[in-house]
DNA sequence: AGCGAATATTTGATCTTTCAACTTCGCCGC
DNA sequence: GCGGCGAAGTTGAAAGATCAAATATTCGCT
């Protein structure tokens, strides 16, 4: 365990390349929908997964699935979206553990509004920027990321039951 | 203002692809460095920038600079690494409104001891799963982001006085 | 000298996230 | 049919981050 494996003089430059990108991109981010919507970016996520499935709904195990929260992080937060009226949920009649959280009509409002203010800013911060070549060679270097991932820890599977 | 230029398909995967696969690897990076040597990353940066300063010295506001964080969350965090005994905080002898930070012989020991795990996980989750060639050509986008921030935010200039 | 703008930092309130329980419920084997 | 076990969700407290406002100094002018 004594041989630590250091970090290069250009992965030093790249990993604080990534840290100092990554961080000014979420910030954007985080700043607009604050400003445009009131919201930030974690809400966004949640009624945008909500609105992709059928009848605008999920059950919470599936919604933390896609979005990548903690059962938790996302119980908290659907209170708080429940409170807005954004969101509704309901207990599963058959298996009485599971809840369904479902979009509702103003929920999907809020998002459409939301929607080209935040697009906008993913496009002109990140898109913009790279030529086509660059931003195809960027989905490759991020899927090999996915991958090494999926193989260990496996958080993987967005699309399976 | 109704044009919204939403994103293709691909684009859509590009843009999924990243956000997975930062918080993947911030959240990897996160749990280990809690797990390991109990602090969040925000705090190793904090101390990781002062290791690297003259003195391991700077003044709030360049240690803000350097780790890109707020006035405000830097003060807090200081705060505490201060009751941890691990920064220490002293007015500016000629500029007596600039406070200057200084990591403690404690906080450098600190660091020491976290920084092996810290890097190979580093190394673990972000280099070990691409190539060299890959690697390179991620550095290189990340550059063309960075240059596309620093022209108009101008957050940019980790360099100067 | 003195006043207003600018700089450096802190503070308190509020929001979000995490962490460690805790509750409820379905399932499986006996 | 019941005893445990694992799955689904929630909860409360603590930690971290954000936001707006406050404080304290210095600077630039006149």
């Amino acid at each position: 365990m004594s041989g630590t494996r250091w970090l290069s003089d250009e992965e030093q430059r790249t990993w604080r390349a990534y840290l100092a990108s990554t961080r000014l991109l979420q910030e954007a981010l985080e700043r607009q929908l604050q400003r445009d919507s009131g919201m930030p970016h974690a809400y966004y996520m949640i009624l945008a997964m909500l609105s992709e499935a059928p009848d605008r709904t999920l059950t919470m195990t599936r919604l933390a699935r896609v979005t990548g929260f903690s059962a938790s992080r996302l119980s908290h937060a659907m209170a708080r979206l429940e409170e807005k009226g954004w969101v509704r949920r309901v207990k599963h009649g058959r298996d009485r553990r599971t809840t369904m959280a479902e979009l509702t009509g103003e929920g999907f409002a809020v998002l459409e509004a939301a929607a080209p203010g935040h697009v906008e800013e993913v496009r002109r911060r990140l898109f913009d920027p790279l030529t086509p070549e660059q931003a195809r060679r960027f989905r490759d270097v991020l899927a090999a990321l996915m991958d090494a991932y999926a193989r260990d820890g496996d958080e993987s599977d967005l699309t399976e039951p």
